[in-house]
DNA sequence: CTTCAGGTACGATTCAAGTCGTACCTGAAG
DNA sequence: CTTCAGGTACGACTTGAATCGTACCTGAAG
């Protein structure tokens, strides 16, 4: 029952020319502006995002959102869950989350 | 002989995806890097990054980061200046030009 | 004036990326 | 067992972006 992780980049591999193009595209970013605003960083459901592609489409940009080490990944087999790797990222690219929740509908406010 | 500067966005009107789009291109995030890890922020001559492109080439990605208002372009009829939109940009996505710095060969260190 | 280097405009080419169709796998629920 | 929803693999298509060749413009220096 316990899913496997798939793999990503260790937190020090982290490429800033993956990470910029992952974001380049309006679904990944999509997905990542609403990871970043929730700050409980709980495991989600791949289709808990609403994304109007199919899902094969879905499939690949997870895909590229996780070889970017951008999302951890959790296969369950016929399932999948997706978190944010937020401390990696912040470790690494400290304060590119902010910028991404500050794109959130609601985030915008300065705290 | 005052060179007209080439018209870009708004620094309220930048967006972020454009900006990823743009960062995502290695020569174009070359670019950024250095006039990012540059702090006097003079005009710089667009030949003096020594991009291992055509001219041609060059003239389309320094178009790219204007239009996504991350520089801006300075026309002299027979050559061009550029100058980092750091205000503009540190107003509207604070933080990112510190990542870009943190790119720089020798700009790594944390301060 | 002519020459020349820097830059642009336009088109063509090449390549990467987003998208989806078809087929197949996986685990849970009947 | 069968059924079914979620997900993946593979291939094909399409679009956009990077690149460059050719031609032309601009201003400065002879």
């Amino acid at each position: 029952m316990a899913g496997k992780n798939l793999g990503g980049p260790e937190a020090d591999a982290l490429d800033l020319g993956a990470v910029f193009r992952a974001l380049a595209d309006e679904h990944r970013r999509s997905v990542m502006t609403r990871l970043a605003a929730d700050r409980s960083d709980s495991e989600r459901g791949c289709n808990s995002f609403d994304l109007p592609i199919s899902k094969q489409t879905q499939t690949h940009h997870f895909r590229v959102l996780r070889e970017a080490g951008l999302i951890d990944e959790i296969d369950y087999g016929n399932r999948k869950g997706v978190r944010l790797r937020r401390a990696d990222i912040e470790k690494r690219f400290p304060g590119l989350l902010a910028l991404l929740e500050a794109e959130s509908p609601g985030g915008a406010a300065p705290r």
